[in-house]
DNA sequence: TCTGAAAACTGGGTGTT
DNA sequence: AACACCCAGTTTTCAGA
């Protein structure tokens, strides 16, 4: 789908404000509110806006523990290991690597006990894991929904 | 703050659908709408909403390339590094590591030459700074804007 | 793509449990 | 706190241009 000055214009503003109302994102766009309907409605179906979310503050859920874990994969099982991550509750982000690892997760735990049980029982429990390289975050300095392209 | 389970029952309404109407929360949590709004109210005064955001497929928008970049530093400027690396429109997340290595970014570019751009031009040119091992998504398996704890 | 009007929702308020 | 009710203002939907 082709994406004009229009649609850039309003991905951007709910970029930064998901609950913006149609008749505001008019304003900021310079197009009439039906425009803004249909034009959401596309972007929608077209999966380009694939959902809106709130975004939480972990910390204050009381996960204080973010980790990232690099993984050593061996005897690929591409579609199970994608369901079996896919079901961890711990797990914020998991995607396939090239280069010096094979999977990369972003994990979010109450506590360090929380993340060794997870590493070390859960992960290191699927079948094709071979190593694991787990780093903490300690402070977290971007944290963006999306990244929207510029001009 | 003390989140009750009504709280986490509309945190996890947002987080799937974060343009949910009020009236919608309040069925989904079996509660009135006042409540809905007085709720919202707290958790947003109180911080654990941040905001709201749409989701978009970065792929659809161009963005073809995600890539995880694992920095080595040195003469640790960590201010004026966590502003650097804010400004940079191409990094989604960026979080100061203990571990292996000291700060690991998620990037999106539109192609591998705006990717090696990034790299080896701008992230390479902060001071600080020593070596940076970039890795290729080549396949996101889970995505999720947040980890809302169970119960 | 825009406009106008009906329908639905919002954000208050009140008083009650 | 949470609820049910009400009310004016806003937002959304939908038709027609």
């Amino acid at each position: 789908m082709k994406l004009d000055d229009i649609d850039m214009s309003l991905l951007r503003a709910l970029n930064t404000d998901g609950r913006l109302s149609a008749s505001e994102l008019a304003a900021r766009s310079n197009v009439s509110r039906g425009t803004v309907y249909t034009r959401l409605r596309r972007l929608r179906r077209a999966g380009i806006i694939r959902n809106f979310s709130a975004h939480v503050d972990h910390d204050k859920l009381g996960l204080a523990v973010t980790a990232v874990v690099l993984v050593s994969a061996g005897q690929f099982r591409w579609r199970e290991m994608s369901q079996e991550l896919a079901t961890l509750p711990e797990v914020q982000y998991a995607g396939y690597l090239t280069g010096g690892f094979d999977i990369m997760l972003i994990v979010r735990t109450r506590d360090t006990d929380e993340l060794r049980a997870f590493v070390f029982e859960k992960l290191q429990g699927i079948q094709g894991v071979r190593a694991t390289q787990t780093l903490t975050v300690v402070e977290e300095v971007v944290n963006r929904p999306n990244i929207i392209p510029g001009p």
